[in-house]
DNA sequence: ATAGGTGTTGACAAACAACTCAACATCATC
DNA sequence: GATGATGTTGAGTTGTTTGTCAACACCTAT
């Protein structure tokens, strides 16, 4: 889905384009062009400033924008490992099931 | 470590930075600059080019500039479930142990 | 019909990213 | 001590990001 219908729907049920321009502290003309697609989403500080007077995740947010949050950087950099397990994911089709196993190693609080 | 300090290691010992300038395509004096820190480190393609010039991986020396290589960003987006780990892996140390489980498990053909 | 609240559009701008070019300094070597 | 190969530095350039401001158009209720 594109950014500027995500941002639309969002904000649309709940508050103007002023009201949240006013919050999130740039111009509503700015919000304008970014829900009509006339302008890129923007930029990672005011995506997390628009999701939190929208009550919804940063993160989820920031990915809608086709962003990396950067919270996200810093562990990919941070350990190398992860760039194994990106590399995997991005050759072969990985299963929901093989996703569930990895996710439950990782909240594994036993073996530590 | 820093990336400056990196460059200067990996190609002093093979070629100077106005062969490597002509190879890559940029100027020797932007590599200078690079090089000492005066300026940051240069884009992905520049580094990409940088790797197959000096024969390494381009996904080591993008990541030792401090940057996310744009095929991981691609499976990050398109992946929900990395979005999970990359929070875990944030929240708790994970241990070697763990990491080698979850490879093996993106490895196995077996249960397919 | 006008006042208030809403969204849209065009033109512009500041800050930053990613460089180049000219000039200079250093050092080995012939 | 001139030549050539190397690295450094200052000033400037070009394009992209990330916005702003002024003006307008629409719709609704008074």
């Amino acid at each position: 889905m594109e950014f500027g219908k995500y941002l639309k729907e969002l904000r649309g049920k709940t508050i103007s384009q002023r009201g949240l321009a006013k919050i999130v502290g740039v111009s509503f003309t700015y919000l304008s062009k970014v829900e009509n697609a006339v302008m890129p989403p923007p930029s990672e500080e005011v995506l997390i400033r628009i999701a939190s007077a929208l009550g919804v995740e940063s993160d989820e947010i920031i990915i809608a924008a086709k962003k990396v949050p950067s919270d996200f950087k810093n562990v990919i950099l941070e350990v190398p490992e992860i760039g194994e397990i990106l590399r995997l994911a991005q050759k072969k089709e990985i299963t929901k099931e093989k996703w569930r196993k990895i996710i439950d190693i990782l909240n594994d609080e036993e073996s530590e």
